[in-house]
DNA sequence: CCCTGATTCGC
DNA sequence: GCGAATCAGG
């Protein structure tokens, strides 16, 4: 498999989107979990949580290593590594509500003046998308009734990967190189590149390595099986 | 063991 | 440029 121009979007689109190389590589298809790290990095989007590289230590401790090296014969100098740390915090949710009055229509399309209680949705509860219906999201903390604008019409044609921008949501809904593969296309959360209601999707607490298997972080209508 | 991403290096 | 092999942490 060669590297087409619409496999590096989607490589970037999952990347971006916090998905994992193996998710990635199996998405693509053809091509190894390995591949599409080698291949992000040659992009120059390496950068993400990496449970090899938190830690962060000048000391340089050499290991005793000569395992048997069938294949390396050149050393490794010392790497120096500018810690880069593009990683959005949740800790700030938001910051300022845009009222609702650029958006004519629908008021209030969320009527859940609930409880601020986080609802994590969990291994056994995990709430799925479908392409037409979405539940109600929990976003961060909305303490105050803020209405981002939900259900909007202006999403009735089909966000495309060309017509993504700073300024909509970056969230894909179905299945890349599928026919009705799009993305949610409404407007962004501010500082973050999806909408509010995506943003409290895709900005969850990680949860527990031993039980991350139903929500990954889920972009993608869900698990293709084949 | 499994998983993850990072890196190297022969091709 | 590509990606398997390897490394290294969780």
């Amino acid at each position: 498999m060669s590297w087409t121009d619409e496999r590096i979007a989607t490589l970037k689109k999952m990347w971006e989107g916090g998905s994992t190389a193996s998710q990635i590589a199996d998405e693509l298809g053809g091509v190894s979990r390995n591949a599409v790290i080698g291949k992000a990095h040659r992009l120059g989007l390496k950068a993400r949580p990496s449970p090899v590289k938190a830690n962060e230590k000048k000391a340089a401790a050499k290991k005793p290593a000569a395992k048997a090296a069938p294949k390396k014969s050149a050393p490794k100098p010392a790497p120096a590594k500018p810690a880069a740390k593009p990683a959005p915090k949740v800790d700030a949710p938001a910051a300022s509500q845009q009222a609702t009055d650029g958006i004519p229509s629908q008021p209030v399309p969320n009527p859940t003046p609930d409880l601020p209680k986080i609802v994590s949705v969990g291994p056994g509860g995990f709430l799925r998308q479908g392409p037409g219906d979405q539940q109600a999201p929990i976003p961060p903390a909305p303490p105050r009734r803020l209405v981002p604008a939900k259900p909007s019409p202006e999403i009735a044609d089909k966000t495309s990967l060309l017509d993504l921008s700073d300024k909509v949501c970056r969230w894909p809904m179905g299945h890349p190189g599928e026919p009705d593969f799009h993305f949610c296309g409404q407007d962004v959360n501010p500082g973050f590149p999806y909408c509010v209601e995506h943003c409290g999707r895709a900005y969850q607490a990680q949860l527990p390595r031993g039980a991350r298997r139903p929500p990954p972080p889920l972009p993608f209508g869900g698990p293709r099986v084949r």
